[in-house]
DNA sequence: TCTGGGGTCCTAGGACCC
DNA sequence: TCTGGGGTCCTAGGACCC
């Protein structure tokens, strides 16, 4: 490493080896060499293969229902998704880097970037060799790790980390440039960061077909076909930090929640009931995050997949005051739903996104003179009680009335789903000895 | 029957103001 | 009656990420 400039700062990517299938694995010894999929929410379809199912050829983003004769011959093992389980694994997995690491920028559920300062710069190999084996005995997780000076150029040296098993699962393109571009001479644009799979077809047309070629664009041509987002990432690949620089963390703008439904529901008082629960749901979130919202789109849809005629409303509501109080945000949502709901189509999702968020303290001064404190104190108080119960008994142990009670035909569809192994008492693994 | 959810950033274009 | 240019704000739509 001594080609590399200690001054600047060096970036290793830390990406878990197909997580969702690997932690299936984690407490089925049984499925150790077995092809493993994990699908999307509703088993719509594959968001993460084992490395047996990759060798398999099973294609990711497949939809389930599609491939499921290929599924069965193949003996697959089938998984919903069980974001209670990969949530408290990739936590664990975060606590390693942070002990090892003073500077952790998580990315995903299944990534985080380190920025390496001396004195780790000066082991680089043993430092990164040694961290994947600390997490691969800690957590049953295996991960891959790519060295390089910025965090497109970490990206792609995991990417090739991960292509051989030769590499041992770390890879460093801090080296000299002859030696980065002929590495990126070998990598197809499509796997670069930030280069999507519509950009792919154009820049193939403009003879754009490497990393390489991205990096050797002109300047005015890459903000004109691919705008500033285009031409940062070139940037990045010629050694140029410049993607997540500012280093203060963005605050929020926005929170979502909405789910495609198991059936179909045509029924008003379904999608009043499954609105409800959403609007719950992301008012539970902005509390948790201290805080408010100024408004809510409400959102439904009937299926893209069918001839029928398509049905899609969005419809903004604004609050009278910014709120997080879950009462407020049903009857927004039932508002909203009254003015877009059609009858005679079949619903196949529906959602609400809080938009306009802010602080709650900062609210609660402003806001002070302009509403009745004791009321508002009441209030929060209620909402303060019911987050209590559902942190202690579970999601969804106390409810609203307007959210329904037992199986809806929009409840999502889990039918191939683990236990949460590791993070409910009572699904809690037995082992005997 | 069955094809995810939750976000961010960028641009273009229109309205409005001076 | 003439009618430019620049700035800001908002929204819709597209692209990307995992």
């Amino acid at each position: 490493m001594s080609s590399t400039n200690c001054k600047k700062p060096l970036w290793a990517l830390v990406d878990c080896n197909n997580f969702y299938a690997s932690c299936e694995k984690l407490f089925r010894p049984d499925l150790a060499a077995r092809p493993v999929v994990v699908l999307s929410n509703n088993d719509g379809c594959i968001v993460s293969r084992s490395a047996e199912a990759k060798a398999l050829g099973i294609p990711m983003g497949a939809p389930e229902f599609k491939i499921r004769p290929l599924l069965r011959e193949l003996g697959v093992e089938v998984f919903s998704s069980n974001y209670a389980l990969y949530g408290d694994i990739s936590t664990r997995i975060l606590a390693i880097l942070e002990r090892h690491c003073p500077l952790v920028e998580p990315y995903s559920i299944d990534e985080a970037f380190l920025r390496l300062d001396a004195p780790l710069r000066a082991n680089l190999p043993e430092f990164s060799r040694a961290l994947r084996d600390i997490i691969l005995r800690w957590t049953g997780i295996s991960v891959s790790i790519g060295l390089a000076e910025t965090r497109t150029l970490a990206k792609v040296a995991n990417y090739v980390a991960k292509s051989r098993a030769a590499y041992g699962g770390v890879f460093s393109l801090a080296r000299p440039e002859a030696e980065i571009d002929a590495v990126l001479a070998r990598t197809p644009v499509g796997e670069v960061w930030g280069v999507g799979r519509r950009q792919v077809k154009r820049l193939h047309a403009e003879g754009v077909c490497t990393a390489l070629d991205l990096k050797r664009a002109g300047d005015l041509w890459l903000r004109k076909r691919l705008t500033v987002a285009g031409w940062r990432t070139a940037l990045e690949l010629r050694g140029l930090p410049c993607i997540g620089e500012d280093n203060t963390p963005v605050p929020r703008k926005a929170l979502m929640s909405s789910r495609s439904f198991a059936h179909k529901v045509r029924k008003r008082e379904m999608l009043a009931q499954a609105l409800s629960c959403f609007a719950a749901r992301a008012g539970a979130r902005l509390r948790r995050e201290s805080l408010v919202a100024g408004g809510m789109a409400v959102h439904i849809r009937t299926s893209r997949h069918e001839s029928a005629r398509f049905y899609d409303q969005t419809l903004q509501v604004r609050f009278p005051e910014p709120t997080a109080d879950s009462h407020a945000l049903i009857h927004a949502a039932l508002q909203g739903l009254e003015r877009i709901y059609r009858p005679g189509f079949g619903y196949a999702k529906a959602g609400v996104m809080l938009f306009d968020l802010e602080d709650r303290e900062r609210l609660q001064a402003r806001l002070l003179a302009a509403e009745d404190p004791a009321r508002q104190r009441r209030r929060e108080r209620l909402m303060d009680s019911l987050d209590a119960i559902n942190r202690r008994f579970g999601r969804d142990a106390v409810t609203f009335g307007a959210q329904g009670l037992g199986e809806a035909p929009w409840h999502m569809r889990r039918e191939h789903c683990s236990p949460r192994l590791t993070t409910d008492w009572k699904e809690l693994p037995l082992a005997r000895c």
